[in-house]
DNA sequence: TTCACAATGTTAATTTTTTCACAAAAAAAC
DNA sequence: GTTTTTTTGTGAAAAAATTAACATTGTGAA
């Protein structure tokens, strides 16, 4: 296995996902089409991802779950597990800490920072939050390598700084302000409007044809 | 202009996203690599993408910001706006609400539902929140076309069911339960771990190559 | 006034991603 | 025991998306 597709990388998170909801209800083998299904795409395309990371299934028995969700596991979570801050502690960061609470065991949030002392050293679905003036400190502290950015947008560049310096190596934006960082940082952008706008071009097309 | 790909609309709506902060910055014109710059892509791909809506700069002086911001709008945009409900009124439905007001004049959060009896009836940043028994009575009255789902995982499906049978013509799921629509529904899913789960795979693979 | 530059617009080439088409083989049916 | 069905795995083709290359031209410098 070589070069992995960043959407084979999506996907097979997205498999992974499909395969756990089916461990839990005790199916111990699925077809490509039934993976393809959940996910709305073709069986072609599982298979193909599947086969690029090297794995083979049954003839005529499909993939093992447990299995499947091993190797998935072994090529895109860390051995050690990954360290994970939030930078923004309202609502967004709050729901955020909330929703991956617990749900992903090499995913871990262990740290929040925020600017407001109400919130500074209060604990939050077990996620304590600290000052920004300790950040590069904590950051170092608990090795943490990605900082997800749910500060408001006039903050968002200055946010990026701090966790830039204090050495993160992946940033998940989710402010509507585009941020910039150097060549090794990996970084992710996602605003919710243009997600919602897609949607809504689409509903508008689809009218228009009609 | 036939077809726009759908990578394009997304780049649109990002475009204009940079453009309107040009724009109240009182900046009238923009070259295609600032505004590549900004999105992290190519000055070539904005430029393709400006072609396919067939818009054409001033040679040496670049785009007129106004102008471009209008034309996207008449793109992706629906003329009279486009209504939208929210179902889950918990941390992320009102967190996204929060955020979406006011910020796109065509995209109206109008209604929000819930099972909870002490949300129903109530109002949050301005939008009332109904009661689930009242969903297809309320959509067809505002003539609400985007649903968007924050409710819990296990009741994803469910709700889903409901915006079809009421109406809606475009589902934004965030829960982490992909669901089934209707080939007229266009659906769009989105979940936060898969973008996690990509970044951190990514900073293990820069780890790895150093 | 001419020249060099800097930016757009677009055709062609390349790369990436998806789909087609089908061989292989295990299981089921007969 | 043979045939049919079903599903995997993959080379080849197609489609989609991106990038390269460059002609064009307005602008300002010389
Ligand atoms: N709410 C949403 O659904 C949503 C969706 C998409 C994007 N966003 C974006 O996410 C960001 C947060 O949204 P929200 O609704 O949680 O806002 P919020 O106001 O509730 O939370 C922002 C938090 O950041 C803190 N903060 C301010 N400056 C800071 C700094 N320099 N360093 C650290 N913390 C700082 C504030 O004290 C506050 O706790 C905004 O940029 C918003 O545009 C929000
Ligand atoms: N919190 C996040 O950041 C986050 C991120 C990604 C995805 N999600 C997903 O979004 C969903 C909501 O997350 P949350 O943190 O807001 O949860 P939450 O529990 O705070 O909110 C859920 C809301 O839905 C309501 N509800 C329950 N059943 C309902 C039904 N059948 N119809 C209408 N309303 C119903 C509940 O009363 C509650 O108000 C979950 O599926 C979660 O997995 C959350």
């Amino acid at each position: 296995m070589k070069h992995l597709p960043h959407k084979t990388i999506e996907r097979l998170s997205q498999y992974r996902r499909a395969l756990l909801i089916c461990h839990e209800t005790g199916k111990s083998h699925i077809y490509s089409h039934e993976i393809a299904n959940i996910q709305h795409i073709t069986a072609v395309q599982v298979r193909r991802d599947l086969m690029l990371i090297g794995y083979t299934g049954t003839l005529r028995k499909g993939y093992n779950v447990k299995e499947l969700i091993d190797l998935i596991g072994s090529i895109i979570d860390s051995d050690e597990g990954i360290h994970v801050a939030i930078i923004g502690m309202g609502n967004l960061g709050r729901a955020l800490i909330n929703y991956f609470d617990g749900k992903r065991s090499k995913l871990n949030i262990v740290a929040g920072f925020d600017t407001n002392p109400d919130k500074i050293g209060n604990t939050m679905s077990g996620v304590p939050c600290y000052a920004n003036e300790d950040l590069e400190k904590i950051i170092r502290e608990k090795d943490i390598k990605i900082g997800i950015l749910t500060v408001p947008a006039d903050h968002a560049i200055e946010s990026a700084e701090l966790l830039v310096k204090a050495g993160v190596k992946g940033i998940l934006n989710y402010t509507p302000k585009p941020i910039n960082v150097p060549n090794d940082v990996y970084l992710e952008e996602y605003d919710m409007i243009t997600t919602l706008e897609k949607v809504a071009f689409f509903v508008k097309l689809q009218e228009m044809v009609k």
